[in-house]
DNA sequence: TATTGTTATACTCTATAACTATA
DNA sequence: TATAGTTATAGAGTATAACAATA
């Protein structure tokens, strides 16, 4: 089955499909962790740095709620950024219960760390084992299944 | 971009698209686990359990390997499961260092709930959500991260 | 009352180190 | 010597519960 041949999808096909993208979820989790061996920072750590570079300043429970987490569990892995001065918190200005979380200049500097580490294996790899086609088949599924998580 | 058009990538979009994986992979895994609460085994439990089932009984370093962990990981998963009666050991036949993890009666029941509750949501995601074409992008690129997930 | 965030506590997952038993 | 597996210990990630401050 190649991604030209649409075919509508037996009830079997689908769990199977489900199965197998729940197996690479922990395969490809467990194969970053490899590729992060002697990091500064943790995956979840990356994650958050990741999502403030692309996004920019963000609250606490707004970035508890993008990564699917309780603000508690985000509130630990923000002070553990925060201990190594890597993000800082500056003062709602409207609101003061909340405070805005920034990346630090060497909060930025890990952001490429992380790419170069822990992207780059998956870069060279899209690169040398994958052809054109298959490339973008494996973009446009991500932004499928990207999409599909974010329903409730 | 779609799936249809195959341009050769730019270092940069290998980069975005190694980035967009690498966040997908923590999505997906706390996705699963919200669809996993008050499930009677975990996650890591799940996925052997699922191995199990589909590749037939192993040895705790087979297990180790096939899941990217070290034998002393996949040790305590498997003492959980055993104690939760889902896997037994049997000798294995020529060497007495080794034993043979096989899911029991309990442990094949526990395959089906994995598929009901924690693969269900996917199923049914695949089903409402995408179309024939769109399922058939995400059925190939899950083989191909597959694929490239266990290159060395 | 509702929301933002913190502190305290516990469980799971995984790792490293040190060990025993068998090949 | 090498391999299969266990036991002990520790760190990271996450959760729930209870709380304080602010809206």
């Amino acid at each position: 089955m190649t991604a030209h041949e649409h075919q509508p999808p037996s009830p079997d096909e689908l769990r199977e499909a489900a199965s197998k993208i729940r197996a690479l979820a922990g395969q490809l989790t467990r194969r970053l962790r490899e590729a992060s061996e002697g990091a500064d920072v943790t995956m979840s750590q990356a994650a958050v740095l990741s999502r403030l570079d692309r996004r920019g300043p963000a609250t606490t429970v707004e970035l508890a709620r993008a990564e699917r987490v309780r603000p508690q569990s985000m509130g630990a892995t923000l002070a553990a950024l925060e201990d190594a001065g890597l993000v800082e918190r500056s003062p709602h200005p409207t609101d003061r219960r909340q405070a805005l979380i920034s990346l630090t200049a060497e909060g930025r500097r890990q952001v490429e760390e992380v790419r170069r580490t822990r992207e780059g294996w998956i870069a060279k790899a899209l690169r040398e084992e994958l052809d054109d086609r298959e490339r973008a088949v494996v973009v446009e599924a991500v932004g499928l299944l990207a999409r599909l998580v974010e329903e409730e």
